[in-house]
DNA sequence: CAGACATGTTGACGGTGTCAACATCAGCTG
DNA sequence: CAGCTGATGTTGACACCGTCAACATGTCTG
């Protein structure tokens, strides 16, 4: 049995899950997600091609771990625009900013969360579904207080305008990520920032 | 030998090219874009798995041809939309609500179109960055169309309601179709037009 | 009608995901 | 401390994939 609960070092590799999806992770960035092999992952981490199997039932496994990895990571970056926003406009157009400002940086966990392995399967993946929802519900506070503050239109209801914030920002960032938008980070956001100030004056 | 109706009769197969392509899509969308294979569809077309190459350079080259095919239609659906428009309002909402109807009715075009094989490669391959612009262009005629008409807010440029505009419908879409915003086409057009109508009275 | 050439086939190669069988090692049990 | 047991890693195999080279076939053209 293993006496390790956390991240303490395992038998014989010492931590191969973790090494493993930082391989991974690695190998997205540097070539996209069709750029990544359970094998390539496994040389890299310096063991055969079936040791990923004691540690991920598939490839789908691994990707589900990565995405689940990026749900939380974003959450996180969301709670923590939320938290040092200095008042409620800046509390709004933050999160957006905050959005796109990760899938930028944090490419390689966007991708895997939004690639096309993981579509349509978020069911099949309840612990994909339990964190998805909770950096959705991040987005939806920013929206529900800004709306409490009376800064959104009251003719739409908080939900509507929260699926257009995500829809938008998840735009933006993948069309810049996939090189369709010639944007720099700090130019996306700027976008963001001018479409949010359009939203909040309507 | 059969005669082919539309295009030059060709050799042995009639219009293998044809018939490739229409295998590809329909694999796209039954399994999504990682179930495409170049033996499957050649497998489909009754052919050997090789006889592809005689029509495509690679697997590569396949996808730009069905991503060109899509950028076309789009940008006819767009044109479509803007001459049926009764007035200057509906000729910008019907300019987003075609651009999702059209990326929800032909779901194994659109994945092709932005699927992470042909990410970051448009410069590679020019045809698919003109018919990409055509596309494009249609949504700014949409935006530049509404401003001269006073109905959107004039503080900021054109291309940047258009990059806005695209980046909110191409996110929309993209969000339904993976599963991630659980709507109906006719609940994501009324998103659309909520939008719309908000951006409108800015 | 005969050659040229586009089209399609066969076979092979390396790479991939995955399964089954085997090897090794940590730590509990006695 | 010795040995068992299960977790961890390895080896080998299989089917499938994209792609290349060599070959076969039919069609069009001179």
């Amino acid at each position: 049995m293993r006496r390790a609960d956390k991240k303490k070092p395992t038998y014989h590799h010492g931590d191969l899950r973790r090494a493993l999806l930082d391989a991974a992770i690695a190998l997205v960035g540097e070539g996209g997600i069709d750029a990544l092999t359970l094998r390539e992952a496994a040389r890299r981490a310096g063991v055969s091609h079936n040791a990923p199997y004691r540690h991920f039932a598939d490839k789908e496994a691994l990707l589900v771990a990565i995405a689940t990895e990026g749900f939380e990571r974003l959450a996180d970056a969301l709670a923590a625009a939320e938290s040092e926003a200095p008042d409620d406009f800046e509390r709004f157009v933050g999160g957006g900013e905050a959005y796109v400002t990760f899938a930028l940086e944090n490419a390689a966990h966007y991708r895997v969360m939004f690639g096309p392995t993981l579509a349509n399967k978020i069911g099949q993946h309840p612990e994909l579904d339990v964190v998805g929802m909770r950096a959705f519900k991040g987005l939806l506070d920013h929206v529900e207080r800004a709306e409490a503050r009376g800064l959104l239109p009251g003719d739409r209801p908080a939900d509507a305008i929260a699926m257009t914030m995500w829809a938008y920002v998840h735009g933006l960032a993948m069309l810049v990520l996939d090189g369709h938008l010639p944007l720099e980070a700090d130019a996306a956001r700027a976008l963001v920032r001018g479409t949010a100030t359009t939203m909040t004056r309507a």
